[in-house]
DNA sequence: TCTTTTTTTGAATGATTACTCAATTACACC
DNA sequence: GGTGTAATTGAGTAATCATTCAAAAAAAGA
């Protein structure tokens, strides 16, 4: 997972995963069926790491809309220049751009996780407001597509050679965008 | 160009290239050196096209800000599912995102031309403070990070496999933000 | 028109790609 | 300990990769 979220699907040749899983041709094909199955799996395991990920983060917060703004920061600290990761943008996203005009069962599978992503964010949105901490009109689904498109430029941009503090402050702006959508009380 | 935008730099082979420019191997080598040097003779190009589009887009509006909400509008159009283009994506991202662990020199031009984007950004902006559109305490610079990881998000998110319409709802919502800098009269 | 320079051609290069399979090793059950 | 099943090995496959270069063609200069 992390030899293919580091270098991407094209990036990694058998060779490198040989080395990677410390396991011969045979094994691996007999395993995984061909790279492509391999790198699903892959993609689905950092998925649900994600998954994980946020689920944990949002569980010490009281607030859910606290609880997604400080995870926008949490991103921001786990994609900085200084942290040793892989790399410091999305997986999935990476994904989505490198397989779409070139391998579509890739690209699929990255669409519907993206997909499954931007249904938890509506149903976290929804239970916001249900406890009045979103504005009553609020689109949900919507508010969904510009949070995940946050998170994803978020990321994206943390990909570029720039300091920490300059993603941090991106984090800091966008967990201001949703303030505008706060409940006034 | 089309054929990298489309394909990425590992997802586009020489023969492909060859087919594209109606060009044989010797001469595309004499001409561009190799497949790096052409790709980021490809890249430039791009990038250039995208600058001379953002410039001819805000030359029709005497505010900047308009200028730029109209801009997120009119990205959102040209990357929806609806029109023909090799990438909904954009290139300049695709090539960070793909060449980062890979391919140092590629990846240091995405991020060079990423650096005169964000800079020419700061420059609007910065214009559009002294025309007292925006609010006087504006950080200018970091509006002008926080609008470009927008555009990031809105064309990596329109490579999803989603409506016309969610894209344009998210560009409508990427450009209300930028109302919350502005000067209040 | 002849000569020189430049450009183009396309077969051939070695390296690397994803992948296969007969042989071998390891494991499980009695 | 013996036997059958499962898993692993690694040399080897054909195909494709980016790249080269001598020969041919085209263009430029005299």
């Amino acid at each position: 997972m992390n030899l293919f979220w580091e270098r991407g699907y094209n990036g990694a040749s058998m060779k490198q995963i040989e080395q990677a899983l410390d396991m011969r041709p045979g094994s691996i094909y007999a395993t995984f069926g061909n790279k492509d199955g391999l790198f699903g799996e892959a993609l689905a395991a950092y998925a649900q790491q994600g998954g994980v990920d946020l689920q944990e983060h949002l569980a010490g917060f009281a607030s859910v809309l606290d609880g997604l703004q400080s995870y926008l920061r949490h991103v921001a600290r786990r994609s900085s220049p200084e942290e040793v990761s892989p790399s410091r943008a999305c997986m999935i996203v990476k994904t989505l751009l490198e397989a779409s005009n070139t391998n579509t069962a890739i690209a699929d599978q990255a669409n519907a996780i993206l997909g499954v992503i931007e249904q938890s964010l509506t149903d976290l949105l929804e239970q916001a407001k249900t406890r009045g901490e979103l504005m009553p009109d609020t689109n949900c689904a919507r508010l969904a597509r510009l949070l995940q498109a946050q998170l994803i430029g978020l990321r994206s941009f943390a990909q570029r050679d720039i300091s920490a503090e300059k993603v941090r402050e991106l984090a800091d702006d966008m967990a201001a965008i949703l303030d505008y959508y706060r409940a006034r009380h």
